[in-house]
RNA sequence: GCCAGCGUAGCUCAGUCGGUAGAGCACAUCACUCGUAAUGAUGGGGUCAUCGGUUCGAUUCCGAUCGCUGGCUCCA
């Protein structure tokens, strides 16, 4: 049995059910998608999450008199005549705008809806299906049409998998970065500030901190510069690169200082490309590399924020390459080597894809097409498997885009690998070439991580706060016994001070059980606990946050273990 | 921005069919000095999101605003 079959056809129970229920509703559109279907409704009935149970128990009916799916073919004229009888407006309308002589419907029992299938044989296949959540939806989502209510469900073909799908989003539940960030104080959004606005506590900035370091040296390494600019900039600049005419409904309206206007800015490149133009530049100079962790300003519409992942105030790990145009090749290559091994470190496994020439586009289509070979070739050089989507690209130019895939199999938005056309010509990016001419230079856009937000965001899902002792803000917690061992757990936390270990301690006067369950409700990576014993060998007792075996060493023992562990960001 | 739901202590949530509120955790103090995931007692803490309306009286009913949640549309 087709796992969409069955979903689909689920959507046909849920739509009859909700027919019944509250006739006079008209039906919309109603598809199986990844994980479920959902089907669009247009309804007096304002949908509350408790008509969800009774569609549901209305559903159960349906499935267990065991109504067959039958397939029946009409004339267009005719479907749009039957549709238009019944009030189907929605139906009509999809029809009419169908290609096809004839369509196709289908019935199970007393209701039957357009559909060109295929279906399960009858509705006692399904099995094992629950309804998820009431939301609004354009119809055909196009934000000028009316908003429908649509209801999510799912569907599986038994109790177990559908089981295992509820115990998933469960866990997705229980990982969501919103709820962690503020359990392990992390981070925090106020309403006295604004929405879309992060603050970083010490903690979340001390994980920031470990990877912006990392971020850098690691650029440094590859042949980046690291570049400074300022926040705002005049609005001339703005106008200039395009964004005033083409980006405004994402920026911040100007500022007006000593009677000339500045913008808050929402990205970062015009402020690179200035200092590209401080002097004539030559061919030999090139590529240019010029990273900087760059904080920009977006306006979101107010619906669309979302703790770390969509915000209003953001740093994009950016940088700009300058470069000849027989240079792409290898730069990308270059940029989605480095993209990987980031994933790598942080233990993401990924995937690519590669968008083409949208239908809006700047530039020539032979500048495309060597552009988008150039990135194509990359990829293939590198051996790496990539999905092609077709028209994908930013007006500007082709583009690669690395999903991150975390640990509950869930793709994010990552690095981003941009070929610019348009800056060049609007700034006029040249350099003299070895012909002694002047020639358009090429721009390259990229983030290897995306933004620190989503990225962080993203990197407390994947992890559920348990982050790799490398990035974990407090690396081990010092926990005494007694009184008596204070000065020995002191002096042990003094060592680990010394050796660049984030240490702190627990001497409160709590029950050792009570300590420890703190630490590991902080998801701390190490306690080291000392009492009497290990006060009078030198030895400290090391507790692991996952390990149930404690082990007894020395503390020299472990600093040693430690430190190679964070040296090479051993990821558990 | 749009549709729907929600907003009660630092956090998680009860509760009031209109008579100004409670639990657990957290926090503070005290006692206990404890060996690997929760010791006990006591205490402080709330303009029940904000503003307005109805009412003798509003946290509760109505409206507006702000914010959040799930989606749609849009994106790093």
């Amino acid at each position: 049995m087709n796992i969409e079959s069955l979903r689909h056809s689920a959507s046909h129970v849920m739509a009859q059910a909700v027919m019944e229920l509250f006739p006079g509703t008209k039906l919309a559109i109603g598809p199986s998608i990844e994980d479920g279907f959902y089907y669009d409704f247009d309804m007096e009935h304002k949908l509350i999450p408790d008509d969800l149970e009774k569609i549901e128990h209305r559903m159960a009916q349906i499935i267990k008199e065991n109504h067959p799916f039958e397939k029946r073919t009409l004339s267009r004229a005719e479907a749009i005549e039957h549709f238009r009888n019944l009030g189907q407006d929605y139906k009509v309308e999809l029809i009419t705008d169908l290609d096809a002589d004839e369509v196709s419907l289908y019935r199970h029992g007393s209701f039957e809806d357009l559909c060109k299938g295929p279906h399960v044989e009858h509705t006692g296949q399904i099995r094992a299906f629950k309804l998820l959540s009431i939301a609004g939806a354009y119809w055909r989502g196009d934000e000028k049409n009316k908003m429908l209510q649509r209801i999510y469900g799912t569907a599986f073909e038994s109790e177990k998998d559908l089981r295992k799908h509820l115990n998933f989003l469960e866990e997705a539940k229980k990982r969501d970065h919103r709820r962690i960030g503020q359990a392990l104080d992390l981070f925090s959004i106020h309403d006295e500030a604004g929405p879309g606005l992060i603050f970083w506590h010490p903690k979340g900035a001390c994980i920031r901190n470990v990877i912006e370091t990392f971020w850098r040296e690691e650029h440094i390494r590859r042949g980046y510069e690291l570049v400074y600019i300022p926040h705002v900039s005049k609005v001339d600049l703005w106008k200039t690169s395009g964004h005033w005419d083409y980006y405004r409904e994402n920026m911040y309206p100007p500022i007006k200082i000593d009677e000339q206007e500045y913008i808050v800015k929402p990205m970062n490149c015009p402020g690179h490309i200035l200092m590209y133009k401080t002097h004539l530049r030559s061919y030999r100079e090139f590529p240019l590399r010029w990273a900087e962790l760059g904080t920009v300003y977006r306006y979101e519409r107010s619906g669309v924020l979302h703790g770390l992942m969509r915000v209003r105030g953001f740093t994009q790990d950016d940088a700009h390459i300058f470069c000849l145009p027989d240079q792409i090749q290898d730069e990308i290559t270059r940029v989605i080597e480095l993209a990987l091994y980031m994933m790598k470190t942080f233990g993401f496994e990924y995937k690519l894809y590669l968008s083409t020439r949208p239908e809006k586009y700047t530039g020539t289509v032979e500048e495309w097409e060597r552009a988008t070979d150039a990135l194509e070739n990359a990829l293939k050089s590198l051996g790496l498997p990539y999905q092609v989507d077709p028209g994908e690209g930013v007006f500007y130019g082709p583009k690669i885009d690395i999903k991150m895939v975390d640990a509950l199999k869930r793709e994010w938005q990552g690095p981003t690998i941009q070929v610019d056309f348009n800056n060049p010509h609007r700034f006029a990016i040249n350099y003299i070439g070895s012909d002694g001419k002047e020639h358009s230079a090429v721009m390259i856009h990229r983030t290897v991580l995306g933004s620190m937000e989503r990225f962080m965001g993203v990197l407390i899902e994947h992890f559920a706060g348990a982050f790799p002792v490398w990035l974990s803000p407090v690396q081990v917690r010092v926990i005494n016994v007694g009184e008596t061992e204070l000065n020995y757990c002191r002096e042990v936390y003094d060592i680990l001070k010394q050796n660049n270990i984030r240490c702190d301690c627990d001497f409160s006067d709590e029950k050792l059980g009570q300590k420890i369950r703190k630490a590991q409700v902080e998801q701390i990576p190490y306690m080291i606990v000392a009492g009497a014993k290990e006060a009078e060998n030198k030895t400290v007792s090391i507790r692991h946050r996952r390990k149930q075996q404690l082990m007894d060493t020395s503390l020299q023992d472990f600093v040693v273990n430690i430190k190679r562990e964070i040296q090479e960001k051993i990821n558990e």
